[in-house]
DNA sequence: CCTTATCTGAACGGTACGTTCCGTTTCCCC
DNA sequence: GGGGAAACGGAACGTACCGTTCAGATAAGG
C-alpha cells in the first residue's frame, strides 16, 4: 500500500512477505473471514497474485502463518503461577484474550471453516497446527503432575480436548466475551476430576 | 434426477421439494461440504436455480432443513434411564453416531463454516438452531435436578457448553470416533461437580 | 375462464479461483 | 563485467459459483 516494491533480485524480497501479510491482517480486522480473498490480499498489498501463490499454496497456509505471527507477538509463555487452577486459567483467558483483541480470532475461525471444505487443510490443522498450539499446555500438566494436582494416569488428551473444545464453542460461537467465571469453574471441575484419578484418569 | 418435473399449478410441488433435498444429501454424503453448490444441487435435483432460492435463501438454510429432517429420522428423545450419567452418554454417544452414520454431520460441518463468513448465518445458528438442539439436554437435566444428581443452582448451560463443546471439537477435527471411554469419562466429572455445587455451580 | 403461483431453462453481471505469459529488476556466480 | 536465475508486478485467461432476471409452460383455484 505504500511506495512501489520490486523485486529484489534472486531472492525474496521480506518487504513484500511483511507487506502481504500486514494486508491480510488489516483485512481480517476490517471485513473479517468473507472480506479476505487471495485477489483482495494482493490489491491492498500491492502485490501481483503469482507472487502470493509462489509463497502460500493456499489461503489457509497464508491465514496460518499470520496467526503465527500474531501469536509469537501477542501469547506469552505461561509462568509457574503456583497451582495448575492459575496457569490453566491464565492459558484459557490468555488465548480468549488473544483471539479476541486481534485478528487472530478472526484467522483461527477461517482456518477452522477451510479445513471443513479441504481434507489436507483438516489434517494439517489436525496434526500439526493444533499440536504445536498445545505445547504450552503440556508444560503446565508437567508441573500439576509434578506437584501431585494430578493423577499420573491422568487423561491429559481429553482434558485438553474439553478446554480447548470449550473455547472453539465460544471462539465459533462468537461468545468469547461472557466471563461470569466460567473458565475458573470448567478447570476446577476438570482438575478435581483429573486428581481423583477416577473419571478422567486413563480407562 | 428421475423423471420431469414441472409445476403442478397453482401450489407448491412437494416432488420438487424433496427432490433438492434428497439431491444435497446425496452430494453431501459423495463429495462433502465442498461439492454442495445452489448450481450442484439444481443441477442433480433437475431443478431451477429460480426454485431453490424462491424457498431457501441461502445455502446454510437449505443445509438447516435437511439436517432437521435427517434428525427427526434418526434421532429419538432420550428415555428415562435412571441416572443422569447414563441419559448424557446416550445422548452425546447418539449425537456422535448421528453425525458419522448420516450427511447430517457433513451437513453440520458446513453449517459452522459457513457461519464464520457470514454474521447472518452466525445468529441464525446460534440463537435458533442450537437451542432447538439442545431442548433433549434440558428434558435430561430437568430429571437430574429432580432426582437430585444435580445441586439446584448448577450451571447448566455452561455444563451444555463443555459437552457440546467437546462434541464440536471431535466433530470440526474429524475424530468423533476414538471412543476409549472418553464420554463416559467426561460426563462424570461433570456431574460430580455440578452434584457438588462448588465448581459448576452458579457463580 | 382467467388470475395466480408454480416450475424449468437460459442468460446476466459480478467475484474469486488458480494459472499463464510478459517485461522488468537485481542478485549471484562465473 | 557479463549472463543466467529467480523474484517482482500486471494483465489476461478459463472455470466455477453466486444471486438475479427474464422467458415460456403448467395447472390449480376462485
Amino acid at each position: 500500500m505504500t511506495d512501489r516494491r520490486t523485486s529484489i533480485g534472486n531472492s525474496r524480497n521480506p518487504e513484500t512477505h511483511a507487506a502481504i501479510l500486514d494486508a491480510a491482517h488489516e483485512l481480517l480486522a476490517e471485513h473479517g473471514y468473507a472480506g479476505v480473498s487471495m485477489e483482495a490480499v494482493a490489491r491492498r498489498a500491492g502485490a501481483g497474485k503469482p507472487t502470493l501463490y509462489r509463497w502460500w499454496p493456499s489461503k489457509t497456509a497464508l491465514l496460518i502463518e499470520l496467526y503465527e505471527r500474531e501469536k509469537t507477538r501477542a501469547l506469552a509463555e505461561i509462568p509457574d503461577l503456583g497451582s495448575a487452577q492459575k496457569e490453566l486459567v491464565a492459558l484459557i483467558k490468555g488465548v480468549h484474550r488473544f483471539w479476541r483483541k486481534t485478528p487472530a480470532g478472526q484467522a483461527f475461525r477461517s482456518i477452522i471453516a477451510e479445513a471443513q471444505a479441504d481434507d489436507a487443510a483438516l489434517r494439517s490443522l489436525r496434526d500439526e497446527f493444533l499440536p504445536r498450539g498445545r505445547a504450552t499446555a503440556t508444560v503446565i500438566l508437567d508441573r500439576a503432575q509434578a506437584r501431585g494436582e494430578i493423577a499420573p494416569d491422568a487423561d491429559r488428551e481429553l482434558l485438553l480436548d474439553v478446554l480447548f473444545g470449550f473455547s472453539w464453542y465460544r471462539l465459533l460461537t462468537h461468545r468469547l466475551r461472557d466471563d461470569t467465571g466460567a473458565v475458573e469453574r470448567l478447570v476446577a471441575a476438570l482438575l478435581a476430576a483429573a486428581k481423583a484419578g477416577g473419571s478422567l484418569a486413563g480407562d
